[in-house]
DNA sequence: CATAATTTTGACCAAATGGTTAAACCAGTA
DNA sequence: TACTGGTTTAACCATTTGGTCAAAATTATG
């Protein structure tokens, strides 16, 4: 059978974690709560996961791959410059719109345990070389700005990341806390960062 | 006297409880290490600071208070836009620089607890709309690209924060790992982000 | 100096928390 | 039915942790 039984206990008790993790963080996180979440016996979670480092680690390791979609693909396509960082930012954002929490989340972490995410980024097989030799290659053929392109990746991360990750803050500063009003605002990201950066880098 | 003295026990204890808050935020600090750090007892932290909550508090306070320098002289200045964006990036880096802490701190505990930024928000008197009314008077006058200043700000913020709040990802992925690179990297964002920025809003 | 007020400490406490364990439950199956 | 394997639970444990308290030490005051 190759049906996803996504109701099996294990599958529970992530879904459970990851609620719980991404609201309290692993320092804030308690195993109790994560059972109540799940609708089990706490003693059920050390069953299948050990220890709360074994299953905050599994949560980890879920959610941040998802932090880099396979722009490998977009990389290596032969789209020209322009519609390749527009579709990056596009799909960056639309994932951040899907998973509002996931930058909160990666910051707090990453930050908390360097050591651990040192080991995830080489289990994943990340290579942001294959990306910067692309965008030196463009500004050889005279098509955008002569830049360490690692300035440009930071930007558009920090572009697309920066109003998920301080939410609470931007949308009571700039928004009067109004909720709606700062989606909106967040969904017209993907335009703005797009053409922000464009402006700022293609070639007069 | 008014002369600072900095070594009583209050204020080593704000010492100790800052360096303690910032390396492991409220949920990771343990009262007992900030009195190690600070050389004193663990009940003197309370007969000073009532609970761990109420300290935390007031460094939030304290740390929150630098988050935005007084730009308030800047806006109000007849500077030329350039030099007043220019200026802005420039003093917001060089904070970071100097506290390279702040943005993890302050990004992990406004998500943590919302309700208590609104209340240190409103007490430090923060006036966002004199800078839009600004942003668009320069807008009307066509001296930069016509758009929602709040976009304007929020690109400035996220440009310099997010190098900071994401500095162990950034450093190993772009940087192999690499500190002082990456610390080079930083102190030469305040001419790239300035750059950034002003080629994308300024007219042509 | 004597007394009052403040500051500092060590010992202690109750609650919370991650983790363990022995027993119960519940398939499947011989 | 009786046995076997994995699964689930309630009760329990050791440690950690925020917080308290009474006494000691120190400082101010008359």
């Amino acid at each position: 059978m190759n049906t996803i039984q996504k109701d099996n206990t294990e599958n529970k008790i992530l879904d459970a974690a990851q609620t719980v993790f991404i609201q309290k963080g692993m320092d804030g996180a308690r195993m109790q709560e994560i059972a109540n979440e799940a609708g089990i016996n706490k003693a059920l979670l050390h069953y299948y996961f050990r220890t709360k480092q074994k299953l905050f680690e599994a949560i980890f390791q879920m959610l941040f791959s998802q932090v880099f979609p396979n722009i490998e693909t977009l990389v290596l396509s032969d789209l020209p410059i322009k519609e390749k960082l527009g579709t990056f930012i596009e799909k960056y954002i639309d994932l951040l719109l899907k998973n509002p929490f996931l930058p909160t989340f990666i910051l707090k972490e990453i930050n908390r345990d360097p050591e651990f995410l040192a080991s995830v980024i080489k289990s994943q097989g990340i290579k942001p070389e294959q990306i910067f030799e692309m965008l030196e290659k463009e500004m050889d053929a005279g098509k955008i700005r002569r830049m360490d392109p690692r300035e440009i990746m930071v930007n558009m991360l920090g572009l697309s990341v920066f109003p998920f990750a301080a939410k609470p803050l931007m949308k009571l500063m700039f928004f009067e806390n109004d909720k709606k009003a700062y989606n909106q605002f967040l969904k017209e990201r993907k335009n703005t960062v797009k053409e922000f950066v464009l402006n700022s880098i293609l070639m007069p």
